[in-house]
DNA sequence: CCAAAATGACTTATATATAGAACTATTTCG
DNA sequence: CGAAATAGTTCTATATATAAGTCATTTTGG
């Protein structure tokens, strides 16, 4: 049962959305693409889509990668080879690193 | 009133997705941090953290932002202070554009 | 300048993501 | 090896994101 949470970001993450929201809209406008229909192609709602670009970070994550997608934008300055190969690499590189990790709460007083 | 969707993501967002996930549960056993620590630290709960982890594209972006700074990950490669600056510059050019777009549905037939 | 279109700004019902729990299976370290 | 801790796996109630409107406002092309 979720309690009822009022969650915060960071001036980091915040930029983050409000960046890839910009992004977003921008080369939609260079396209000439309609909102309405950018939302259509994409099968989401045109105010979903108002949202996304103004940088809500309290929407789907496949969602908005999808539109960053769809627009042309390269996330990670990745094209899709490479993304795939980046994280077949990176899957690689976790399966080295032990399974659990043990203690270490860094709670407590124990700070920084 | 939402009708019910079957969303589908493209391979491209799916990857995308799940190197987000693999880059901060390496990270964080780096850091031999426990997943319960972790999200605890977040404000959320252990399965969301997993599902993340997992590279599910249904989850908060402004969470998986605010994990993936929180393990150091440098989203879109900028640290802090430029992502700001690519922000500021990207709202400029956004004012420079038009407004809204007309006509250009781009579709029935339309095609490429 | 003017009409048609696009976007902004709400609202509401509902589909769904999430918190929390309980349980099992692994993993690590002493 | 054995015990304690961590992580995987379901499941459920509920908070909330979303689709789909409506209306007001702004914008642009003719």
């Amino acid at each position: 049962m979720p309690k009822s949470i009022k969650r915060t970001y960071s001036h980091y993450t915040q930029d983050a959305c409000s960046l890839l929201g910009v992004l977003i809209r921008s080369k939609r406008i260079e396209r000439k693409q309609t909102a309405q229909d950018l939302a259509e192609r994409a099968g989401i709602s045109r105010s979903l889509l108002q949202r996304i670009e103004e940088g809500n970070p309290k929407c789907e994550i496949g969602v908005v990668f999808e539109l960053a997608r769809m627009v042309g934008i390269n996330l990670f300055d990745l094209d899709e080879r490479n993304l795939e190969l980046h994280l077949e690499v990176n899957k690689e590189k976790l399966t080295l690193l032990p399974k659990t990790v043990h203690r270490k709460k860094r709670s407590v007083r124990g700070g920084f």
